[in-house]
DNA sequence: GACTATTCTGACGCCGCGACAACAATTGAC
DNA sequence: GTCAATTGTTGTCGCGGCGTCAGAATAGTC
């Protein structure tokens, strides 16, 4: 069974390639936007030879998140294991949040899709576990800074706060401003004019107001956070084209 | 103008009538089963009446979030005009919050629609003014407090932080930690248990973060949470009840 | 080259949105 | 009270999209 035909491997081919086609069709039109007739026009293929490959249109959805949290499961993992301590890291996962949502803006868009009531649902349990795994991966890489803090005496957690949740608040924060910025309807009448800064400020208060040491002032934080973006760009870019052929 | 005729206020009860009746199932069976012809019969009108009142499917989802969203603002109304200290006006915003998610949960789930593209873009200007206004005003609320808190020298806003942008933290993280509770596949098998004290001592951290005084540690700022909701909820329950007749 | 298994196809059934022409009710003028 | 004119209501119709399936085509086997 590990020698695969030639057909097969076509089929495998073809998986993604539907997957390519699809993806800017839903980042443009939207899931309605995307029709199975149209993305079968524009393969070439019947309509039927789609739903060889995908029961339904909600399992290409799920697909494509899949492949996107991939990727920034990847900027997570290249971001946890930097030297120094583990507060920098910690600021190494802000920094790769900001390049996912600035330079994946795509994908990150695509993640939203999984939280639609509907899609998630109508798809087979296998994608579905594909993505929570995923997820729960992103978490242990936190989850695994957070605990590593503790045990280099750099950080105490607060009674009655597992590392876990210590995390979800940074998850809350990060997710939160982000879906906020690119779909509240005026946040620059509000007056808010870069919301990534923002979000720095906020975390780093945050690392403070838990006296993660070393505890850093924002002119500090703001340096360190451009310098581990210097250092950790190349390395996002590679993975993120080593995952767009 | 002022005077209405029989007719023309038998108009308007049947479009909150439709608005009663669309809720529940959108609320169940999502945006795609909310479907025209069943909203019809169960009505027992045709369908060309329902487009009378909503000119598409996705008007009527704008007008039930506009709804969710009034009760939202009466919330931070009343939770905005407390006395005592600025912190503890933000933390009964808080405890609105935490209200708000837990006791007008559909609510909650009905906010979210809005931010679904193709909902939004394919409404009517007037419909979307209504929601940007309804959401500046509860901005405007929150950045109140922490612009009085400055004047009243119990918080010293970080160079280069405007008020709007220090309540776009909070904003993030509530929304986001909120969000997330409802729709993450698995948070409790991530280790948290209650998103919602989490979430409390989260701000509590982020507020310390700020030197935002009185400073606190979790204990109290639990009990002051505790005792302002013991003080709200009635208030709350009233809003609740004056809006779901 | 014949025969089987697998893959591909596109027409079809069904459903839902929104339009619209025909029809009913209400209003206002006299 | 009668009769337009206006306003409101109806439900059928066209269109387009999803997912299916019987049959055509192709690949694989001996």
């Amino acid at each position: 069974m590990v020698e695969l035909t030639r057909k097969q491997r076509e089929i495998e081919l073809r998986t993604s390639e539907i997957l390519r086609i699809a993806r800017p069709i839903l980042i443009s039109d939207g899931f309605r936007g995307l029709s199975m007739d149209r993305l079968a026009f524009q393969m070439e293929y019947a309509k039927g030879t789609i739903y060889n490959h995908f029961k339904n249109k909600e399992e290409i959805v799920l697909a494509l998140v899949a492949e996107s949290m991939e990727i920034r499961r990847s900027l997570f993992e290249q971001s946890g294991i930097i030297q120094g301590p583990a507060r920098l890291r910690m600021m190494a996962l802000g920094v790769a949040c900001e390049f996912y949502t600035q330079h994946c803006a795509d994908d990150f868009a695509m993640e939203q899709w999984v939280r639609q009531q509907g899609i998630w649902d109508k798809s087979s349990e296998k994608r579905q576990n594909l993505i929570r795994q995923c997820e729960e991966q992103c978490m242990a890489i936190v989850a695994g800074i957070v605990r590593d803090a503790v045990l280099r005496q750099e950080l105490v957690l607060p009674e009655s706060l597992g590392a876990e949740e210590l995390v979800f608040g940074f998850w809350a924060i990060n997710y939160g401003s982000q879906v906020l910025s690119h779909t509240s309807p005026s946040l620059p009448s509000l007056g808010i004019s870069n919301p990534a800064s923002v979000i720095r400020i906020h975390c780093c208060t945050l690392l403070n107001g838990f006296h993660w040491n070393p505890v850093m002032d924002y002119a500090r934080s703001n340096q360190e956070s451009e310098a581990l973006a210097e250092k950790l760009f190349p390395v996002f870019w590679t993975i993120k084209n080593r995952n767009r052929a």
